[in-house]
DNA sequence: GCATATAGTTCTAAAATAGAACTGTCAACT
DNA sequence: AGTTGACAGTTCTATTTTAGAACTATATGC
């Protein structure tokens, strides 16, 4: 499979997965969320390869997570913003920060605690239902069909379900 | 950088992405909560080569996110489950879908739906403060060191929120 | 004895990445 | 006028990773 074919599979983690999936791309997003706008400073940050970098952001520019705008003349230099569909993307990272807060801190702790303005307090993300407010756990949520899936998904998981409840007997 | 000088950074962002950070691995978390659980079935939906599922899914067993369970004797063979830390990456994945839900979308919509089995309604994930439970947004949070920061963290900090200050006048 | 099922391993070619050097533009110093 | 330095890339070769296909091992059922 080529990563340009997981931008067209129905499945959103897939589509995502075409943007975001990969280790560079994870740790720049970090950084912007982080301010950090600049070529050199990414690079110096990361140690990420300069070509890797260079592909990275132009890839991130392409599906409007950052744009690329001139922050002087003489000459034109660029830096790499997050829009608001980036910005979006802050759920994501924090959900990865907390995991690896809770599952892979050494002795010393947390590297970073985060403070939230609005409240004024150290917190931890957390994720919840919109409908009701309760956090989510995995084996609380059932999965359906929706309007974007494949031809035959609702059979396939009918399938699965009727599988699943033969192999738990 | 290599794969393995990742873990060892003091970045929850980077020590995450170690165990998770790729294309494969995270198609392969998709699945596991969708209840798949063995190499031919993980294998004939992703589409994946079987050198990379046999290398993604024992590193991930490696990092204690799925364990390798027999579920037959003669010939005895192995499914993959989710263990509690495996478990505790559903806001990751749930995240990643609901940005690919909200960024990704065709004409046709979603997918898949989700629905909240406590509260029955379909629903959207989330992201709220554990101490005010409001959602929190990339721009209401401000970040510390915290005990586990690199040395000299502190004062990097505190330069970088000089410089940016500056720049923004 | 032969086909089928499952979970891998092994092989070669193609693609991606690392690491280092190089390019182009301009300001500021000597 | 020439040199140095900052910044944002591009180009090059060597190494590593991945894709794609074939092969191995163990056991059941025909």
């Amino acid at each position: 499979m080529r990563w340009d074919s997981l931008e067209q599979e129905r499945c959103s983690v897939a589509r995502t997965v075409a943007v975001i999936g990969d280790r560079w791309s994870l740790l720049i997003l970090r950084d912007c969320f982080l301010r950090v706008r600049r070529f050199e400073e990414f690079q110096s940050r990361l140690g990420v390869t300069r070509h890797v970098l260079a592909d990275r952001l132009k890839k991130l520019v392409r599906f409007g997570v950052l744009r690329r705008a001139p922050y002087q003349q003489n000459p034109t230099r660029y830096e790499y913003i997050l829009t608001q569909k980036g910005l979006d993307l802050y759920p994501v990272v924090m959900a990865i920060v907390h995991w690896g807060d809770t599952h892979m801190v050494d002795e010393r702790g947390r590297p970073l605690l985060h403070e939230h303005k609005s409240c004024g307090k150290m917190f931890d993300p957390v994720m919840v239902c919109s409908e009701c407010g309760e956090p989510i756990v995995a084996k609380q949520v059932h999965v359906h069909a929706g309007p974007g899936a494949a031809e035959g998904a609702a059979e396939e998981m009918a399938a699965r379900a009727t599988e699943l409840s033969a192999r738990a007997k």
